[in-house]
DNA sequence: ATGAAAGCGCTAACAG
DNA sequence: CTGTTAGCGCTTTCAT
């Protein structure tokens, strides 16, 4: 109670001077054992915390590491968002987590606050209508770096860490094929992103690679129930397909509502692969075999890429991390 | 590119004083209008923008939220956070996101964390196994307002943002006893927390008001692992239940995975019936019957709560807000 | 071993 | 209409 704590106060009350009070705070060798005692038990007592932008200000280094993504629900963000924060957490960092909801003007918005805020680092998932890349490379070169992950741009003069997304499609069709199925039903989210190209690459190409007698349709669901519509309707068609490829958890969600409101059986009806991060694809039965994305491990290199770039100063970078199938029933 | 934009640069530029750049910049009435021109055009294409960190240390008011909540990837608090960002956003506000992850020492330090920050407010969802609520009430008597929601503490001296958690058990309890089931196992998570009690003694009460002649037994499920356990196990038995009740999506799930493991027909081998935001009740076949508790009602009502504490300076309120069933076919 | 003083970038009261 | 000044809380150099 009464006048806040701060090391003016502290001083004032000690009789000693703020210099002296920062410094036994700091353990700083210069200080007599006895005045450390007293300052740290005064400060304790007065229940005292730097005032971080004071400190911020003086330093002009800010613990706050900003993060953009299109959406935190989303399983594949969450883990990495919780491993992000376990390393930030260790080295003093805290995170500032802002959401574009897919939408660029949002996202710019984001942008600026961080940089309103002067954040050590940003973390970007791009949005998937994100085409312009015009203020991320206007604060890049302000000095603020910013690491795009998952959702990257296709430009190869920034810091990337992603996933081996043509090495994941290369994976699905291997299992697909492997599985002797014959006509495959492959639906992807927005095609302006990189990474919908690379696993759709991926997977078409070593399809194509492996046997002339699979045959692909790739549409595009940008959502859930665009999914399950899409699924419905292929359904119905006298060619239907024996298997689905889905390229994400949220097309996944679509697709099982879909199944689940034909009352198709998997595999027998209808054959499910997916690229997930895990959780959904325990929740059905049989479980649905995916292709493992772990958000977790990308977290982790995320940091790590950050530390190397306040230790190099690196500018440019890509860190690639590989996936493995885990194998439900539903294929 | 050169040296930063900042007020004296621009002052320096310009050859005026500081406190002209800042009012021509704030569009003060006294500056002419001319000044404010010139003083604006080079702002624009030094690209300024205020030093976040100055202007809380000059004005003591600094325009981040904090939010603590054991898990974001929670459909619940996803939809709360999702409420509350837009909300915060249209008044200026940031979101500073953190995470305990059910863990009490986790929750501390992140409080600690806001404190440091100087957060405007601390929106807390609180740990089940959080009992000792000095840190916050130290904080709280500190000057920084802390708006409990969901998770709240029993104490009445406080500022609770709540579902009607016990109507949600009697609501429950109705359809249970309206659709004729006979013997109820009801799951609940963590015992300590109000919202737990709450919702049971919501539902038990009801039951037993209603009919004598339905059994209920409870059961503590800590998480979805245990909760598929504890159905698996009341299944095998003889005296089996013909309705499960889940009190939360994350005991949702443990049931549903239960469910497919041992490859029982809702509603006819074992009816469902869960509180839930929706998400998960659509993913099954039929689709979970739920009560629908709203994150995205709650969040906008959290918001409101600060900004009357902003305004009219309260320090103990409490809030409910109401939920409805949703028909699945699941009982 | 301690203190005095400057300054981070900004705002606002006061003075022309 | 514009400038001067003080100060938010802290770190750090330079004196002592």
């Amino acid at each position: 109670m009464g006048s806040k704590a701060t090391l003016k106060n502290i001083a004032g009350i000690l009789e000693i001077s703020i210099s002296t009070v920062s410094r036994a705070l700091k353990d700083h060798p210069d200080i007599a054992q006895e005045t450390k005692r007293k300052v740290r038990e005064l400060a304790e007592l007065m229940d005292y915390e730097p005032n971080a932008f004071a400190v911020y200000l003086r330093t002009n280094e800010s613990k706050v590491i900003g993060l953009i993504v299109p959406e935190i629900s989303n399983y594949f963000y969450h883990s990495f968002v919780s491993a992000l924060e376990n390393e930030a957490r260790k080295k003093g960092y805290t995170l500032l987590i802002l959401q574009s909801g897919n939408d660029s003007a949002v996202e710019e918005a984001n942008l600026r606050l961080c940089k309103l805020n002067r954040v050590a680092c940003i973390f970007v998932a791009l949005c998937s209508e994100t085409r312009d890349l015009a203020t991320f490379n206007r604060i890049g070169s302000s000095g603020i770096p910013i690491v795009f992950f998952d959702k990257v741009p296709e430009d190869n003069n920034c810091i990337k860490v992603c996933l081996a997304d043509r090495d994941i499609g290369r994976l699905a069709a291997r299992t697909i094929v492997g599985k002797g199925k014959k006509n495959v039903l492959a639906m992807f989210g927005n095609p302006n992103l990189s990474i919908t190209r690379k696993r759709k690459q991926g997977l078409t190409e070593e399809i194509k690679k492996l046997t002339p007698f699979v045959n692909v349709s790739t549409v595009t669901a940008n959502n859930s129930s665009e999914a399950k519509a899409i699924l419905i309707e292929a359904m119905e068609k006298k060619e239907k397909p024996d298997t689905v490829f889905c390229m994400s958890d949220e097309i996944l969600t679509g697709v099982i509502m879909g199944i689940n409101k034909l009352g198709l059986k998997m595999p027998q009806d209808i054959a499910v692969i997916a690229i997930s991060n895990g959780f959904i694809p325990k929740l059905t039965n049989p479980e649905i075999t995916y292709i493992e994305t772990s958000g977790a491990v990308l977290g982790k290199k995320a940091m790590q890429t950050f530390t190397e770039i306040l230790e190099k100063g690196i500018s440019k970078k890509l860190d690639v991390i590989n996936s493995k199938l885990v194998e439900g029933g539903s294929i």
